[in-house]
DNA sequence: CTTGACTCTGGAGTAAGCTCCAGGGTTTAG
DNA sequence: CTAAACCCTGGAGCTTACTCCAGAGTCAAG
């Protein structure tokens, strides 16, 4: 029926999203993707809002989020039960996790420009002055 | 001997980091710490040094970086046969991965913000344009 | 209609990064 | 001096997040 415009079979899907076929069906067991439409023969046929899902995902882990913070980050919707403000304090609060990211991010990066720079190409110098960069106040 | 002024012991260097004792063990037999100095009776002594190296493998790993990843970072120093240009091409390197994730961090924080004020407390409203706003082209 | 590429399920195995003993010394407050 | 609090080593165990089968059905091309 759906032979022709067959669609996003899981392996398009992890292909497109750099994700091994066995991780996508991982985090749908994990409940961080939805259980997929299957036709009649059984295999998963997804939507495209499935594959910018997983993308997020995949962003979101290289970020350092575990599966069950990002599983928080996208069950951020008013479920039956919970009123708007709430889920607005939630977010709030998620703002403030990543500003703290952030700006820790900043100073590693402030560090390691000094680095780079302290270090900059003048030939094979026994020793730059390093780590300490990172080390001392930048990081305290 | 060293009774008095006793210093940094694992206990304390543990407790002022953040970590687990066992973790700071850890870190010493993967080689992100170097083998602290011994007391006569074999506890470990550490410096402030080796505070500061802690403290920033903690923060490191809460952005994201792998432990050797970070033994990496740490490792941006001119051992004998390489040159300060390498290190200085090496630390660029680093930072251009780090403003890759901060970009990254953005981009989430910008559709976080969306959301919360799209869901603005307007009292329990049944379903906001939620994630959706993290799904949707901010994140790509 | 066959062959090669895909997909399915359920479950076992793996790597990273801790975490927790057991069994035994050491320090220190009282 | 003694009890409570620390520290030591070596090794087992645990959690997270995959990753890899085996055994079997499905689909697309030629």
């Amino acid at each position: 029926m759906d032979t022709r415009a067959a669609g996003l079979t899981i392996g398009k899907v992890a292909r497109s999203t750099g994700l091994a076929i066995d991780t996508v069906r991982y985090y749908e067991r994990e409940g961080l993707l939805e259980k997929p439409a299957r036709t009649t023969s059984g295999y998963r046929h997804y939507t495209t809002d499935a594959v910018s899902r997983l993308r997020f995902i995949r962003q979101a882990k290289d970020l350092g989020f575990s599966l069950s913070e990002i599983k928080e980050l996208l069950a951020l919707k008013v479920a039956p039960g919970k009123s708007c403000a709430d889920v607005r304090a939630h977010a709030e609060h998620k703002v403030a996790d990543v500003d703290r990211r952030i700006a820790s991010l900043k100073r590693m990066r402030g560090a390691l420009v000094k680095l780079a720079s302290a270090c900059s190409g003048k030939g094979p110098v026994s020793q730059c002055p390093i780590l300490e960069a990172l080390e001392r106040k930048e990081l305290q």
